[in-house]
DNA sequence: TCATTCATACGAAATCATTCGTATTATTGT
DNA sequence: ACAATAATACGAATGATTTCGTATGAATGA
């Protein structure tokens, strides 16, 4: 149960849960977006072959360029950083993380609503 | 800005953030509990001594056995690895992050009580 | 057809993080 | 005083991750 993505094959991750479906080009430009520096067709090929390998991605061979598909889900893997982080850093203290989240500028009045009404629907169980 | 500890600087961060001020010693000693193997003395010098080159500490050399502090705050950087979740995860959204923090068996009662009132707090301003 | 283009496969260099051995020097107790 | 103990400094092995070059073969179009 302890899936541990490196931190490129994530960043690669994020790029197919968002598209669903990828060839290695579009990832490859993709990623060379996210960072502002180019980076190499192969060098995301054989990260993608490598995540194929430990089996984070599956692939579709029939057409030439070859489509890529997440394996694992985005829940799973969010969830697992998420209490890593909260173990490590937060001294295992959900509430710390999260008062600290809120303290940001980042979180706007809606946001507030919505997780206030989130906290109501929990305390009903 | 960019501070980014690697993963066993981190592990190192949290035990002088714990204790203040701590000799190799103290340090490898915790260390090596909070991991279960046993890490070699000079293992966790060569750690500390990198951390101060990159000023993540500094360090009283006063005494024989010098004395280490951290030089960035807890608050820091956890702000900074929360913020990076959140972006690359949680697609720079703060309310998904805390609504599955919250969805973790590891919240309880009380401490939902507490992020209410903390919400209550930050509406009334 | 055949040169060009574009895909995969794969080895290996480059980089970065972790770990430890050895040398050297300071401190301590007998 | 001096053997045993304990600290720092530092180089270098190990291991993991990232990056890219080159080989090879399939598709494309002039």
């Amino acid at each position: 149960m302890k899936v541990k993505p490196t931190s490129s094959e994530l960043e690669i991750l994020q790029i197919l849960w968002k598209k669903n479906e990828c060839t290695v080009r579009e990832v490859n430009e993709e990623l060379s977006r996210d960072r502002d520096a180019e980076i190499g067709y192969t060098t995301t090929l054989k990260l993608m072959q490598i995540m194929h390998e430990k089996g984070l991605v599956e692939r579709e061979t029939s057409s030439r360029s070859h489509k890529y598909k997440a394996l694992i889900s985005h829940a799973h893997i969010s969830q697992n950083l998420l209490q890593t982080l909260i173990d490590t850093v937060y001294n295992g203290s959900a509430a710390q993380l999260v008062m600290q989240a809120l303290g940001n500028k980042s979180s706007s009045e809606e946001e507030i609503k919505q997780i206030k009404e989130y906290l109501d629907r929990l305390d009903n169980k």
